[in-house]
DNA sequence: CGGCTCATCTTGTCACTGACTAGATAGTTC
DNA sequence: GAACTATCTAGTCAGTGACAAGATGAGCCG
């Protein structure tokens, strides 16, 4: 990638995007401001500036730095339910990265970093759907893979509104999650989905 | 400017929210701003201020008008997966109110007629999800209705990021979601579309 | 050592925004 | 027509993003 070199602040741009990361985490990517940003840094309120070009350079390069991160979770797991868990997982532990990724408007649809981190990530997520249970089903698998997306996706952004705080309770989100992939693609079909935890 | 300002707008509330749904649907939430709304309607910077209190209040009665009218889509469709269709059809209708609606931290949680329109559509939710197919899965009732709301969510979410432009082409989204809530619920497991309520 | 280059960061500035205050105006009611 | 209230204006302030110009210091080459 690039090299960070330590200069005056150390590792401005980290320390930048850390900060940053909380800040959404807490009080979504609106609540960001770059001059505060430099407050918890300690620099002037435009050094974040030489870093970022601008508010929507940063949070691009949130978003591409979350594809990245994306990209690795989803191989890193093995069959179709276990990428929606995956999938259900980043999420839950990348609030942050996770809701700037999914808002267009938020970013600079240019930016090669990110362009290429996406398309990273889009293959990953391509790979594990066509690793279907089959077309058993008789239908188009075009639309299996879009099925499993949409109810991956719509699980963990209910998730990460809250909103599914009262139906889920105190169960795990992702055991609740391996639940509903099981009803959208039934493990008997032809899964022999040898399971490594 | 605008030499022909009346003093009284006539129905200003009105005219900032439809400004507002515009500029949401175009741009985002983060656009909005109350001076430019307020320079649209033709009146002072602070004018706004009377009726929403704060632009968080603006957002927040435009997430109000939003459950309102989903909780009337949700309710004139008949049968679980035809909730479904009017949940994307409305994401797809009223794409602004969408946006907010699912943002908790635009809006103030303690707002009456939030909090009241809010339950409309939450038990208008309930409804539908309470006429499944039947427990014929033989799990638990709550987690279908999970899978359910999070496959229409996801898929409604994805649909207005602009995500699903690819896969699904010229063809009709609603009707794509028609076949991916089959996917869910087979119509042949116990129903042929039981219910009206 | 001396001078050069360049990434990094600071200082200063501008237009814009949300929020607040006080006051003006118009519609309504009695 | 006078009081009352909802509606809107005008003025102000701190905070913000973006930009420009200059300062700082690291690395490099003679």
């Amino acid at each position: 990638m690039n090299s960070e070199r330590v200069y005056h602040h150390g590792d401005l741009r980290r320390a930048l995007l850390a900060s940053a990361l909380d800040v959404i985490a807490t009080d979504g990517p609106g609540a960001l401001s770059l001059r505060d940003l430099a407050r918890r840094a300690g620099v002037s309120h435009a050094a974040p500036t030489h870093h970022f070009k601008d508010r929507t350079g940063l949070l691009t390069a949130v978003a591409a730095e979350g594809y990245g991160l994306f990209a690795d979770a989803l191989a890193d797991a093995a069959g179709l339910r276990e990428r929606g868990v995956a999938y259900v997982r980043f999420a839950a532990e990348h609030p942050a990265h996770f809701q700037v990724m999914f808002r267009p408007e938020l970013q600079h649809p240019d930016d090669p970093r990110l362009v290429a981190a996406k398309a990273r990530a889009t293959e990953a997520l391509r790979a594990g759907i066509s690793g279907l249970p089959g077309t058993a089903r008789g239908d188009d698998d075009r639309l299996a893979g879009i099925a499993a997306w949409s109810l991956a996706h719509g699980f963990a952004t209910l998730l990460l509104s809250g909103n599914l705080d009262a139906p889920v309770g105190d169960r795990d989100p992702e055991e609740v999650f391996r639940v509903l992939a099981g009803l959208l693609f039934p493990p008997d079909a032809a899964a022999t989905t040898p399971e490594s935890s």
